[in-house]
DNA sequence: ACGCCTTGTCCCTTTACATCA
DNA sequence: GTTGATGTAAAGGGACAAGGC
């Protein structure tokens, strides 16, 4: 029995997969994560080939029964795919529409909008607290939008720039549906999480009192848990100019931004782990009948056996194994059936 | 070229807190 | 109101790579 098992690309694909077909391979290839079963020769053959890449979460889990990586056609293959569980996308996304690339945002509970005219403005309206814990470079970026120094305080139009951040934007359209509907419905939800959460000490990018001495934990916003996701759709990996640009546009230290990836791909691995156990078990669960039914099989042979002792006056028949191929051969003491291979140029190694 | 140090990032583990049933 | 479970933000530490000296 052989179990040989990939996780992620997978730089050269195991032999027990070789027999499937170019659709079948590039299919199991395209999802990522391939698993098959099937006999070998010794269990020192028995090897699991688990290669995981974090860049690409891309699964597929083929599972065979297969025994024989020539057989044509092959045995009934025990299969089980799984949907790519990462929201990771293949295809580069396309560019932001320009209309997108000033985008108000709503979480931000002191603003508010008006109308200006034919152009909306987010207008602070209250500043309950402080955002700027200023003591490091990372604050320090943090809180440029907040300081007095800055020329949107007091009335402040917040813009963003997605185009800065990603090269692409994927889902600019479902962000700009979504950041609508927070700016226009969301509004006074999201003032009364940051006001509670800046009653409880927390909020925004301060995360500590007054008095430097305590450490809340501040809950994000819906609408900033929300943007940071499709950010992790698109790269689930920051390099230091998205963190710092992630920071500024959604108020939040860019530590803050870097200890969020970090988690959410943890959160991603974990989530898919569960995935895979589930898939083995129930794929040990399969094997497991599979064992069963065919011990009662050749319980019933045996048992016909007894039961009719013509059998014994038939040929012994022997089942080996092609050492080559894995395809048994019937030995009789009269005849032999070879295997494919066998009937190819002789290269020494078939000597049944 | 090599070794050492610093810096930045990652992952893993743990802790602390918020939320909910 | 209390409690336990769950989710998650955050910290700490080790590993690793890159760059400078």
């Amino acid at each position: 029995m052989e179990l040989a098992l990939s996780l992620g690309d997978t730089p050269k694909p195991f032999s027990l997969l070789d027999h499937h077909s170019g659709s079948q391979q590039q299919k199991m290839k395209d999802l990522g994560f391939c698993m098959g079963l099937g006999s070998t020769r010794n269990l020192e053959d028995l090897h699991i080939k688990n290669m995981m890449r974090e860049k690409d979460d891309e699964k597929v889990i083929s599972c065979s029964s297969s025994s024989d990586p020539s057989s044509s056609p092959p045995p009934l293959p025990l299969q089980l795919d799984l949907l790519p569980f990462s929201p990771v996308l293949k295809s580069p996304p396309p560019p932001p529409p320009p209309s997108l690339s000033h985008r108000p945002f709503p979480w931000l509970s002191k603003n508010l909008i008006v109308e200006s005219g034919s152009q909306s403005k987010l207008v602070k309206v209250i500043d309950a607290k402080p955002l700027t814990t200023v003591s490091d470079g990372e604050e320090l970026a943090a809180g440029e939008y907040s300081s007095p120094n800055n020329s949107n305080s007091g009335t402040s139009s917040f813009q963003m720039d997605f185009s800065s951040i990603f090269n692409g934007g994927r889902s600019f359209n479902s962000r700009k549906r979504d950041l609508e509907l927070s700016v226009n419905l969301e509004l006074v939800d999201a003032t009364e999480r940051d006001h509670r959460a800046c009653s409880r000490g927390g909020g925004g990018m301060s995360d500590e009192d007054e008095n430097g001495l305590t450490r809340k934990k501040l809950r994000l916003t819906k609408e900033q848990s929300a943007f940071l996701e499709d950010s992790f759709k698109e790269h689930n990996t920051l390099n230091p100019k998205q963190k710092q640009a992630l920071a500024k546009q959604l108020n939040l230290r860019p530590r803050q931004v870097e200890v969020w990836f970090q988690n959410r791909r943890a959160r991603t691995k974990l989530k898919q782990t569960e995935v895979d156990c589930e898939y083995l078990k129930r794929c040990c669960e399969t094997l497991t009948e599979e064992n069963r039914r065919l011990q009662k099989e050749l319980q019933e042979l045996r048992a016909l056996k007894t039961n009719q002792p013509y059998y014994m006056q038939m040929p012994a028949t022997t089942l080996t194994m092609c050492p080559s191929c894995e395809r048994v051969a019937t030995t009789t003491t009269s005849t032999t059936t070879t295997s494919p291979c066998q009937q190819a140029p002789p290269t020494g190694s078939h000597g049944l």
